[in-house]
Order: structure tokens, then sequence, then C-alpha cells
DNA sequence: GCAAAAGTGTTGACTGTACACCCATGT
DNA sequence: ACATGGGTGTACAGTCAACACTTTTGC
């Protein structure tokens, strides 16, 4: 492989969403090398005439399908990654973006695109962790780390639903991230005081769920983005004697 | 001037300092097209084997002069600038970084280095702002913006100070940067309170300043860096597009 | 003495947390 | 009936803003 002079100029995405209840990224598997087989973030070269945004959104529908993304998604830049030879074949800088999806039906592998997943963070992250491509896994790590302290002060976790959610959906959306427990009934209180952080939908739930419960209200994503006072993630409440529960370990399954 | 086809990579640093007490950021001035005499982030070209960080520092001091840098500089990215046409000359994709230094003697221009000074960051935004090259308004705005939230709950403030200094400069440097005022007990309670944030240095002020005044007690920089929780500049207007009020009643959703 | 800056003490309002308790549903 | 999740009430403790007050300097 042989080193080609000039810099190029990528972006990559890491996609979180939460597929069946748990906190997921979205990973293409390589078919050439350099890495290949291995799994990597979603990405691929800025075309010349095109801003990073739209090379990501270009990208992500060419490598998995996501064509129609939903209004609700929220796209961010994350972070840039520079250094030299972290592709081994050219100089190449990395715009890393982060984005929050809801929970889609089936934005994965096409047929005529590559083979596209949506992997729990704690199963890639590990330990041990899965051997991403490139510098990956520290582009990865740093969106986790980011995506965990944004659910504090802004209105994101609501971006991971579809409307209309209950308040029980939107807490474990901050219980699967942070891998953590938090009083229902204080977290009630807490959102409905954030002013646009959720507007009620005047409907109730009519499934309750698999073993009963009281139906809940339905609310749907009001239009402030940040809170305060923010939401915490108190690591205090990990160390409850009464129950073990899936905690930071990644169990595997 | 004709377009060029590729991709370049710069770096352009926006570089905050507190010079006579004024939130300031240095800027240079520009001695050739585009934008010949305008003034400008200081920033360049991504040499071919270099990181992003060392073609920030080699700019820095090519361009100001800063050669030897004090530690206690903090460095961090800021956010990557990728729009077409953002240059004129060819497509560059600037990755923008974020610095703080104390108030230095005179970094300011050198004999065969350009003309570099540091800007009171008012007089830079306006009303009327000063028309900077390129996007460099833009970058400045949200180095601004970033700076001013980071000192919310990091301790970088001390980052503009020079060891020793006292608590009522640290309370200056707050209150220059967010343009607020700050009681100065309180101020005092809040960062004593947080572990790690200022170390006692064990000596007294000499001079009390113009008018006399106690003398203080003098700190170093601890090793902290998150502060919780965070010191505030005012919280009430934060966020909200002021809708109805729902206050200190409750009311119960 | 007076002004100014540093530093201490106090108070009342507010906030977060823990947890008891009621509500409405599936099985 | 009972388990389960939704939702309300409440009391205690901690935090914060406001501000009165003392200390120690320059002038």
């Amino acid at each position: 492989m042989r080193r080609v002079p000039g810099v190029a100029i990528a972006v990559d995405v890491v996609l979180f969403s939460i597929r069946d209840g748990r906190f997921s990224v979205l990973l293409v598997r390589r078919n050439a090398e350099p890495f290949e087989v291995r799994w990597a973030l979603p990405g691929g070269l800025v075309k010349d005439d095109e801003s990073l945004e739209q090379a990501v959104l270009r990208e992500l529908a060419a490598e998995t399908g996501l064509v129609k993304l939903p209004a609700a998604m929220h796209l961010e830049q994350l972070r840039t990654y520079g250094a030299p030879g972290r592709d081994p074949r050219r100089r190449t800088v990395s715009v890393a973006y982060m984005a929050f999806l809801p929970d889609l039906p089936a934005p994965e592998a096409g047929g005529d695109t590559p083979l596209a997943l949506f992997w729990p963070v704690s199963e890639v992250t590990g330990p041990p962790a899965m051997p991403l491509a490139f510098d990956h896994p520290r582009i990865l790590e740093d969106g986790v780390e980011r995506a965990r302290g944004k659910l504090e002060y802004t209105s994101l976790a609501a971006s991971f639903l579809e409307e209309p959610f209950r308040l029980g959906d939107l807490r474990r959306i901050y219980e699967e991230v942070w891998a953590t427990r938090l009083d229902p009934s204080n977290f009630r209180r807490k959102v409905l005081n954030q002013r646009g952080f959720v507007v009620p939908h005047g409907l109730r739930a009519g499934s309750t769920g698999p073993r009963g419960g009281r139906p809940a209200e339905l609310y749907g994503r009001g239009d402030a983005f940040l809170l305060w006072p923010p939401l915490r993630r108190d690591n205090d409440e990990l160390n409850d004697p009464t129950e073990g529960r899936q905690a930071a370990a990644g169990d595997g399954g």
C-alpha cells in the first residue's frame, strides 16, 4: 500500500440509537483494504463542492440506506481527527459527526449497500473492545462521552423517541445511556418543570406494556434545547445494594 | 484569482487573553490577497507530516512570535469549518482551535513577523463588528460563546492568570468575560468549596491596588478541571422562547 | 477619618432526594 | 388478588443569593 501525497477530507458519523432498549451505534463492515472485514463508523471522502454536512448525509444514505432521514434526527459536529498516519493510504483529516436517531424499523443493510448494523455500545467498547477500523475506537469513545454529557443539559434524549412518547420511555433512555437508575417520580417532576422540554400530547397510551400498569400520559418534543438545571447522572445510585442490574459492565448479550 | 482543484487543510486559532483587564483576542493583519489589510485569526496550512496541534503551535510562533508558550496555556479544538467557498482560492477546510493565555508582557508584533495585536473582544464583535477576513467573524463568535460557557464548568478561568493570584483577580476574569458582576463573598465561597480549583499559596499580596484595601491571600491553580456545581452567569436569558411562565407555582402537569 | 478591597457570618428562599402512598391497568 | 408501571404528596437536608458586618490596607 503506497502512500499518496496530498491530503484528503473525510467525514465519519457516530450514529446513536436505542435499539430494543439498548444504547447502540451504527457500524458498517468494511469490504476493502485497509481494515477489510473490520467494522467501522460509516463515512467517506468529502466531494469537492459539497459541504461537510452534505457529505455526512450522502454517506449515510449510501452506506446504510438511510435515505429519508427523520426530521427529528439530531446531527452535530463532534471533533476532527487529523493525526498523520491515522489512514495508512494517505494523509486524511476526518471530521467526525454525532447523530441521534429514534429506533427506526430497519435502516439496516440494503441489497446494494454495504452491511450496516446497530451494535450495542457496551459490546463495541468492551471489555473486550471490538477491533474497529482506523482510529474509530477513539472517535466512538469521544462520541459516547459527549452523548452522555449532552443528555444532562439538553433535551436531546427525546431525539431517541418517536412521538408521542411516555415519560417512562424518556426515563429509560437516560437510564440506558447512563447505565444508571433514576427515581421515576423525581424524574417526572424535573422533566415537567423544564419549560419546553416536553409538551402534553393530550392522549393516553392504549397498551400499557407487557405486565399491566396504569396507562401513561403522552408527550411530544418541545422546542427548548438547553435545560436548566441539568439532569444529572448521579453515579451514587450505581451503588444500589438491593438489586444488581446491568451496570457498567458489558454483559455480551 | 483562479480556483485551484483539490482540498487544503488549515488551522486557525482563537487565542484569548485578558489584556489590561479586558477580554481580548489575538488578531494578525493580512498583508496579501485575499482580504489584504484585513485583520484575521492567526493560522495557516497544515504541513503534510505534522499533526493539527503541531501546526497550531508552529503558526502561533511564526505569526505572533509566541515561541516559548507558557505551560499554563490551554489549547483545545473548537470546531471545523469547511463550507465550499469560504476561501476564494481553493477548497479549504479549517480546524479551529481555542487557546487561553495569561496576560503576557508583549507577545505582539515582531520585526520579522506579521503585525499581531490583542484586540478587546467587544471591539471586534461590535456593534459595529470589525470586518475580519474569511469566515473568521463566525469562528470568533463560536469561540467567544464556547469560552464563556467553559468558564462555568471548568477551572479554565485560572489559565488567564499568572501565579500566584488573588481571588479578586480570578473574580474579575469572570466579570470581564461574562460582562457581569459577581458578589465577592459568594464567589469566594464557591471557589474555595471546589476542591482542587485553587490551592493556597501561603503568602499575601504586597501591594493591594491603587486605592488601598486589605491585602489578599494568594492562590495557585489546582489540578481539578471540572467544577461541580458550576459557577453561573445570569441564567435568566439562557434559553426559552419566552412563553408561559410556570415559575414557583408548580402546575402539576 | 474615609474609601476600598478582603474576608466572615447569617438568614430566608429555594431545590433535590428519598420515600410513602394512591391510581389504573394486565393477568 | 396482585404485580406493575404511572403519578402525587411531603418532609428533611443541602444550596444559594443577598447583605450586614469586620479586617486591613492606601491616601
